[in-house]
DNA sequence: ACATTAAATTACTATATCACCATAGATGCA
DNA sequence: TGCATCTATGGTGATATAGTAATTTAATGT
């Protein structure tokens, strides 16, 4: 995009990157590590998820380059390596209320009279 | 993300949005509109794709709010609507560049003397 | 109205991805 | 070592999405 067209593999990775950021759930993780780092088992009780779900995603995630992982003791510690993804996610929903709000407008219009007069 | 947590489906829209953006075909018809409005022939001889394809992934993009589309005799032509898209795939692509650079020193490491010495 | 061109829709198969369950691996402690 | 806790992995079924072919819809021109 960045002005020239990007190779299959750089596409590729973009996609896999975007289809990354594209589960709830993990954009709910994200969220969750927003304030700081927390441990697997911290985040299974905070999203109500079952724990092998949760650790998949996280797995993904820090595939992504994502997140971070460091163990404390028994647990793992997962904390946001990429700041970035907050940025995108801002846009993204800035664009995604933008649409919504046209939406809305579109089925009820700010009518100076209404369709049926 | 910004700041406060968002909704259940805020959630999904969101998510809903990066998988559209998560399909390496969908980012080449983006880039390919990057210059201008095109009709889905155009895109079809561009992208060397079937048109029914084109078509479906266009109707995707279109159904996003990521393009528009507008009849012009016999074609449509369709546009970028909102550019947004660009800032997101360059801040992906940046992420992308690092990540790729930082597991190939890994794999290579900036060697000082090599690992066989 | 008919033929032609352009695009969208439908139907189908193949692949990918998710949630869930059971189980394995790793660490800490007695 | 043996047990408990925390996390990761493998397998399965359900669902979603992509690609292709066949068909339909829309517009143009004769």
């Amino acid at each position: 995009m960045s002005r020239l067209p990007l190779s299959d593999k750089m596409l590729d990775l973009v996609a896999r990157r975007f289809r990354t950021l594209g589960e709830p759930f993990r954009l709910r993780l994200l969220q969750s590590l927003e304030q700081g780092e927390k441990t697997v088992g911290e985040l299974v009780q905070l999203l109500d998820g079952h724990q092998p779900n949760v650790s998949k995603h996280l797995q993904i995630l820090h595939d992504a380059g994502l997140v971070s992982r460091r163990r404390d003791a028994n647990s793992i510690l997962y904390a946001i390596s990429d700041p970035m993804v907050f940025k995108l996610c801002e846009l993204v929903c800035r664009s995604a209320e933008k649409q919504t709000r046209k939406d809305y407008e579109l089925l009820h219009p700010p009518l100076q009279r209404s369709k049926r007069g």
